[in-house]
DNA sequence: GTAATTGCAAAGCATTTGCAGTAAG
DNA sequence: CTTACTGCAAATGCTTTGCAATTAC
């Protein structure tokens, strides 16, 4: 457990906001100025692999991250890709007796909900960017 | 309407495998074969803005497109990526409702099943690649 | 004839990786 | 000490874009 990655995992814990690796590194930068964003993939990587943090699984053009692994529920801005927690998660499907053709077995599910941030409400055209 | 772009809408109607970009260029160059892969991403576009095709919305490394725009559910295998349908998808949560902070309206939801693929199964540890 | 579309090639981003040096245990 | 990790920079992979030539209507 180097610096880094102790800094990383507890700046993301802080977070609400489903950072990606280059938010994250922003913000780990004004404590740690001379790391690489390299390093921050690589910790991120390892975080998730080892189950401390989540990697969240909707499309986008980057990837974005959780400090919080409990279950919950997603909404993503369809315009700015800002994602928000639900408080109020409705109940998922059941995974039991779900069959697929072509799989042997089901993992998980996820349900997420695609929705319009406040931000980007008054000028529902044009994508406003995060933050 | 080109072509190029009827011919790309015509293949992935044809097919139920939710291909990339790529393999959709791989698939159209079968039949015009000088075709670009810009050409490709540009009518795939095009085509999901009109609401011809769906563009998936689940994560991984690139974006798949779907020719059944009607609702239905997904499972993406998590070793290889190759996406499937749901054949009898359970009821998704109702939209009406939810609230979301910082959220104004929510538009859509989507439910997402992960799972593993027959073709993975085997060696679950190292991911096969589609086809 | 005009506007939209194409093929090609280059550019753009997010992410990953090789490597020599550094830090952790 | 030894192994794992870091910073840097280059490489990768997918997607987008500029442009001159071509096609659709």
């Amino acid at each position: 457990m180097t610096r880094q990655r102790s800094v990383i995992l507890e700046e993301l814990r802080k977070v609400d906001t489903h950072p990606t690796a280059d938010d994250l590194y922003n913000i780990v930068r004004m404590r740690l100025p001379h790391i690489s964003l390299g390093t921050v993939y690589r910790n991120l990587e390892y975080l998730v692999a080892s189950g401390e943090i989540a990697r969240l699984e909707s499309a986008g053009s980057s990837m974005r991250f959780d400090g919080d692994v409990s279950g919950h529920q997603h909404v993503r801005c369809v315009h700015c890709g800002r994602v928000a927690d639900l408080v109020y998660p409705p109940a998922v499907p059941a995974l039991h007796g779900i069959r697929v053709e072509g799989f042997d077995k089901i993992v998980g599910v996820r349900v997420e909900f695609d929705g319009v941030c406040e931000r980007c409400a008054p000028r529902a055209d044009a994508a406003s960017p995060p933050e």
